[in-house]
DNA sequence: CTAAATTACCCTAAA
DNA sequence: GGTAATTTAG
């Protein structure tokens, strides 16, 4: 087959090696996902039916990009095959499965909010101090316990996780766990790990569903075996007991998820369950250039925990290391977009050969401003996604709930959204009224008259039900696009939103329109988004399945002509000719949470291996000395990971020369803004450049402009700490008093 | 019960 | 720097 020209020796052996149980050790850019694709051409090419192969990818683009890759290669449509996350095929399965374990066909997926959320109900009601039971606590260690196979009854009688709750101060937690499972169920709701541990559960439970997938899938293929955990090994391997035919493809140097559960383990398991495995080991790299690759071996040679192996490159010498150290946050910002600029300018470079990496999401905004003012191009990956606003999660609500009355947290999103007279002592009643007769809060709804309340709150109340009905019913006959166009005439969501005239009530307009539109492209036309799209299932429920389980990469159309923005996490199997790792500063990368155990530790000295790997050509690093947390100024040090590179590979004339003063100079942070907003011909965008980010450069006697309330005199301002109030006297408004930290101002 | 004003809290990564 | 929760005024 001419396409096996194109690999080297291990490559095509591990291709061809397609009976039995197999490990691919792959280090970055060693050609991991050309070997995946190929693997899979090639067991078509010998005549394996594409609907036997199920390959577990770490996002659904990828898939999508390897289904793509194969027809090609193949010549023939790659559509049968079961490619997707393992979330996105196990709820696929489970839309089908499901109902013998309870669950309803149409069950509701919850994601990390909704969870939170409900469990902050249920502490709630137990009368427990939610400072000691702090939600994102809580459902961590559920998480922990169902990730690896513990379920509550289990829990409750293991006597060292009672002690260690006890030991924390947190006895109940067994509890508010059986507590949370029981209402998820009742809700016809799962979380994220229910997808996995349900899916367990059904092939456990059920043996000729187990019998059913181990004969379907003949070839079994998992991609970033390092990120999977311990359920998600179990589920493989259940499934793969027939055949044998598991590949798993990974590194232990890339393992980045263990706050998921992930464990390099796996790969002790994998070896422990299947003596018989081959292992092919890929340590050549394609990707970088021989200084990236050599900083990149010294990176993780400082971790104890590894396996013996080291990348190596026939790739020229390249670059030096490219090390700037900055004043502030905002200055790091500065230099980056001038870099970016200066390179496009310089040599032959795109705006898509850059990507800026940072370790957490809110570092994205110093970068983002500086692009905005260059006018250079760019995309933020992850962060809030589209799908975590607030408007959003509002008309998904009311989507989710007309699917599936059962939702209750869908239900109390909406129930009062838009205001409809049911306030907060008329559900708190409904939610008594429920429980004291042992029914689902919609059930109690439904059966509103007995409850006594009020007769305004109860017409209120009946009015809602027959409401949602109605856009069930509807469901039936229409297609998700009318229906949710429908739903956001008739409750009002549609005129409120297009009424709020406020810069961020037009987003939000805009962000709902954009809403019915991806809902409009889904239910209309052929979409090859959907994983595994064999059935083209159109359904509402399909589609709510769909976007709960995107995945960073996923959400944003290609998008050609920009620079990349994302967390090291989401760069996770990307590659970027120039590559900006960003915020090298000790707390910040490697993070304060980290730094008390070397596990953790070293997780975050691979996630700088993942972050340098990324680079094909050049890689920059970048710390700043000064950083605005949560609205303070802090002091930091350059990360402790600077100083295991050798200096040889550093180019230090890039070292900028240090202002005197460390302090961040406040005049050119508010100068900066107007002057910025002129500039840039394009718009003018108020809500990021129109802020005022220091109290001290507001005196009594300025004009000043705000962006709600116009033109006002500043009277007095009083700092206080990070509250900050200002009097201003906005004329005509009767405006006097405004917090300023929440204010859109400009000196004018 | 609602809307606006104020305070409290978050504190890593993400399916 | 942003949002959720709570308080306050109407």
């Amino acid at each position: 087959m001419s396409f096996l020209q194109e690999l080297n020796e291990t490559q095509r052996a591990a291709v061809q090696h397609t009976e039995g149980p197999v490990m691919i050790i792959a280090g970055p850019g060693s050609g991991k996902t050309r070997v995946l694709t190929y693997r899979i051409a090639w067991l078509i090419h010998q005549g394996i039916d594409p609907f036997n192969i199920l390959a577990l990818t770490f996002t659904n683009k990828a898939a999508r990009e390897m289904r793509h890759r194969i027809e090609s290669l193949c010549n023939t449509q790659a559509y049968n095959i079961w490619m997707g996350t393992f979330h996105a095929i196990f709820a696929k399965i489970l839309r089908v499965e499901a109902p013998r374990l309870g669950y309803p066909s149409n069950f509701s997926i919850y994601d990390t909010q909704d969870s939170r959320s409900l469990l902050k109900t249920i502490i709630k009601e137990q009368n427990l101090n939610p400072d000691i039971y702090k939600p994102n606590g809580i459902h961590a260690r559920i998480s922990m316990a169902k990730n690896n196979l513990i379920l509550p009854d289990v829990y409750a009688q293991n006597t060292e996780l009672i002690a260690e709750d006890e030991a924390a101060k947190r006895p109940k937690f067994a509890l508010l766990y059986r507590l949370y499972c029981e209402r998820c169920f009742k809700a016809g709701a799962m979380d994220f790990d229910d997808l996995l541990l349900k899916m367990y559960e059904v092939l456990e439970k059920f043996p000729e569903v187990l019998e059913k997938y181990q004969s379907k899938f003949r070839y079994i293929l998992v991609d970033e075996f390092q990120d999977t955990n311990r359920l998600q090994y179990e589920i493989v391997k259940k499934l793969a007991v027939r055949h044998q035919n598991i590949c798993v493809v990974g590194d232990d140097a890339q393992s980045i998820y263990a706050f998921r559960g992930a464990t390099i383990e796996n790969i002790l398991f994998f070896e422990k369950d299947y003596p018989e495995r081959e292992v092919y080991k890929l340590e050549q790299n394609y990707r970088s250039t021989q200084k990236i690759v050599s900083i990149a071996n010294d990176i993780i040679a400082n971790n104890k925990n590894q396996l013996p192996k080291k990348i190596w490159t026939d790739n020229d010498d390249g670059t030096h290391i490219k090390l700037f150290s900055l004043s502030s946050d905002n200055e790091e910002g500065k230099k980056i977009a001038d870099a970016i600029l200066e390179n496009t300018l310089r040599h032959h470079y795109m705006y898509h050969d850059f990507a800026i990496l940072y370790r957490t999401n809110a570092q994205s905004r110093a970068f983002e401003d500086a692009l905005r003012r260059a006018n250079i191009p760019y995309v933020v990956y992850g962060g809030l996604s589209f799908y975590q606003r607030k408007e959003i999660k509002d008309m998904m609500a009311y989507l989710k709930l007309s699917t599936n009355h059962f939702d209750e947290e869908a239900l109390r999103r909406i129930i009062n959204y838009p205001t409809r007279g049911i306030g907060d002592t008329s559900l708190n009643r409904m939610t008594i009224f429920a429980q004291d007769n042992d029914l689902r809060l919609w059930e109690a709804l439904e059966l509103v008259e007995n409850s006594g309340l009020s007769t305004r709150a109860q017409n209120a109340i009946s009015e809602f039900v027959i409401m949602i009905k109605s856009f069930t019913a509807m469901l039936e006959k229409k297609n998700a696009y009318e229906v949710a166009e429908h739903i956001g005439r008739t409750t009002g969501i549609f005129k409120e939103l297009y009424n709020d005239k406020s810069i961020e009530g037009i987003s939000r307009f805009e962000n709902f329109q954009e809403l019915l539109n991806a809902i409009k492209d889904f239910s209309e036309e052929d979409n090859e988004e959907l994983v595994a799209t064999e059935t083209q299932d159109k359904s509402l429920g399909a589609y709510l399945q769909q976007v709960s389980l995107l995945t960073d990469q996923d959400s944003k159309q290609e998008n050609p002509e920009t620079v990349k923005l994302m967390t090291i996490h989401a760069a996770k199997g990307l590659e970027f000719k120039n590559v900006f790792v960003v915020g090298m500063e000790e707390e910040l990368f490697p993070s304060r949470m980290s730094l008390s155990s070397r596990d953790e530790l070293e997780e975050e000295r691979r996630l700088f291996y993942v972050a340098a790997t990324r680079a094909e050509e050049n890689l920059y690093l970048s710390y700043a000395k000064t950083r605005y947390r949560f609205g303070n100024l802090q002091y930091c040090e350059p990360s402790r990971f600077l100083k295991e590179i050798p200096m040889k590979f550093i180019e230090t004339n890039f070292i900028q020369t240090e202002k005197s003063s460390a302090k961040p100079d406040f005049s050119q942070r508010i100068l900066a803004a107007p002057r910025a907003a002129s500039n840039s011909k394009v718009n003018f965008t108020p809500p990021d450049n129109f802020r005022i980010d220091d109290t001290s450069q507001l005196n009594a006697g300025q004009k000043v402009m705000h962006q709600r309330f116009g033109i006002g005199i500043v009277e007095k301002v009083e700092g206080v700490g990070n509250n900050k109030i200002a009097s201003i006297d906005f004329e005509g408004t009767g405006i006097k008093r405004i917090m300023l930290r929440f204010a859109k101002l400009m000196i004018v």
